[in-house]
DNA sequence: GTCGATACTTACCAATTGGTGGGCAACTGA
DNA sequence: TCAGTTGCCCACCAATTGGTAAGTATCGAC
């Protein structure tokens, strides 16, 4: 039965658990599947994020943008204005969750 | 565009975001995709899981299998032996997580 | 000069989650 | 009599997560 994987960077074996514990920690978070569900086919300012998203505080969502982007899910773009002008667009590896939410939509639905 | 969907029991709209909430609240926990992903395919013991899962303490996995059974996702039988001899299988409602758990594996290999 | 707009930051607090280490019940076999 | 087995409970604690409400910087408009 095959239960690792190899990674392939260094051929190091990676246990299943050790993946999925990887992922549950990558897209869980109370609001960033929220997120990303927002931005996947359209690049957003953080204002119209926070518009979208009603009940998230500033501080999580600021929280939940900033490690998104240091996943490398998120690009930031900031032009350098006065009021600030940001953006968020969604990177290709934060592309490969967008799936994930597809299938949550379904199962979710024998949940509620 | 479609960002809502019926709910077939009485025709009330959930938005998209909502189940997307609800699925992560099912799925989310340290430990809980591990349990169901090693159900996947057979019935064990309450002390077999805890053997399978190292690092996971006894309250935990006490807790995530009730509320597990609570989901309808896992079935319990308890045997009248002693010591006694307790058995979790997964259900059909909890088996619809399982294709969850198999994107999250390919997936979570990015963010290694 | 003060207001509004925008994208944050900060201090403080509450709730949730997870971990530790002990205990318990009931029977069996030595 | 007494340790071993097994599934589970409990009190207590620490870390993480999330929320509230306020403040900041900078500009143009009135």
């Amino acid at each position: 039965m095959m239960t690792e994987k190899q990674n392939q960077t260094n051929g190091e074996i990676v246990p299943t658990q050790l993946i999925i514990k990887r992922a549950v920690e990558v897209i869980c978070g109370k609001w960033r599947l929220s997120i990303i569900h927002l931005l996947r086919n359209e690049t957003l300012r953080y204002g119209e994020i926070k518009r979208l998203i009603p009940g998230i505080s500033e501080k999580v969502l600021v929280h939940e943008l900033k490690q998104l982007v240091e996943l490398g899910m998120l690009e930031k773009k900031s032009y350098g204005e006065i009021p600030p002008r940001v953006e968020y667009t969604l990177t290709e590896k934060g592309r490969t969750v967008v799936p994930v939410i597809d299938l949550l939509e379904e199962v979710g639905q024998a949940f509620l």
